[in-house]
DNA sequence: CTGTAATATGAGCGATAATTCGCTTTTTAC
DNA sequence: GTAAAAAGCGAATTATCGCTCATATTACAG
């Protein structure tokens, strides 16, 4: 009854519990973030996975269960990494260094590695996530929401969309940024404000 | 010594001659359209948009010299009708009016067909494109930049910098509102305009 | 030291899918 | 009508890749 009848369940496999086996679910999460990266979505097989981690395709499905799995833990990953850093905005005195906190995470993360942050967001778009990526993505738009309440900021009439709206436009300028090639941290994120200050203040 | 050693050329297939056979194009087209965008990339195959056709995957490669050609040709569908709407910005008499004329078009785009949308944009950063579809980018990027000349508008400093970042602000909350659902088309061309303006003013 | 649990291995199964090619059918030109 | 060109066909070829499993190695508890 409660089977599986044609896709399966998320099927968890084997955690890791030596030492051992963490460093060999880190260095295949590393080697699927390379391989992405390097040689995009085409060359993004098991089999090459497990080789660039130095391990083999069976211990591979010891801890990921199918290969999207691979992609998902990077999405945790990422966004995890993204959402810790952006915690800072909350601490910040005004609204407006709040936003400069929450947006320059973004552009450190996106022209850290600009193919493969791009690459995830459009996988997070495909792929169904579990109950704690979707907890961490939730985090994001929380601290947004929450920045643009504070009372140096302009009154927003609806702040679902413009929450939605700020996070869209940051993602939509930093994409861009990463396919453009050379930038400036301090200038692309001075330019995001910008466009970011407009929206809210045109409101 | 005008071989290909490894990867081959762009192979240029037949051209379609008589009415029969464009018809048969188009068909094909259509059906890479309508599997990317309901099956997604996964279930892309050639023999697949070949069924869906109504045509046997032969014929499909009497045109398409291979499966990634099939996507270009995309590519190129939906952005020459694009910048063909947006062509109209430039009869406009006010910049202000010239930027909705530009903003519009994709708007109607996104939500005309929004998954297919945001999945040619991530192709077109993967794929090589032909000169023909390169041409027609350019000329919307050059329609951007015309626009922002107007002397109504706030000037730039950087026409290209401003140029790219009003088409990333664009795209950027197009395809959020694409991903999140229903949306009113000019409820979301306001908010654009809005986050566009705010952006050239707060130059 | 020894038994057991954890971890690692990689050849190979089964399935899918890109592309070709020899052939048939349809259209056009005369 | 007929020959040639254009269009269409789809089984067969070839390759890749996700994933399993029978087996080997390592770590740890007592």
């Amino acid at each position: 009854m409660s089977e599986n009848p044609l896709k399966s369940r998320p099927a968890p496999r084997k955690a890791p519990k030596q030492a051992r086996s963490l460093a060999t679910v880190e260095a295949i999460v590393e080697a699927a973030a390379r391989i992405l990266e390097e040689r995009g979505h085409e060359a993004f097989s098991t089999n090459a996975v497990a080789e660039r981690a130095g391990v083999s395709v069976g211990s591979l499905y010891q801890y990921f269960p199918r290969k999207d799995a691979l992609i998902g833990a990077l999405i945790l990953r990422e966004t995890s990494r993204l959402v810790e850093e952006a915690e800072s905005a909350a601490d910040q005195p005004t609204g407006k260094e709040a936003l400069s906190a929450l947006i320059l995470p973004c552009v450190e993360q996106q022209l850290r590695r600009p193919a493969l942050a791009r690459l995830l967001d459009f996988e997070e778009a495909r792929l169904p996530l579990d109950a704690a990526t979707e907890q961490v993505k939730m985090r994001f738009f929380e601290l947004t929401r929450a920045t643009l309440l504070r009372p140096d900021l302009p009154a927003q009439t609806d702040m679902d969309v413009a929450s939605r709206d700020v996070v869209a436009i940051i993602k939509g300028m930093v994409d861009a940024a990463g396919e453009h090639g050379d930038e400036d941290k301090r200038q692309l994120a001075r330019r995001v404000e910008r466009a970011v200050l407009g929206y809210l203040n045109s409101g």
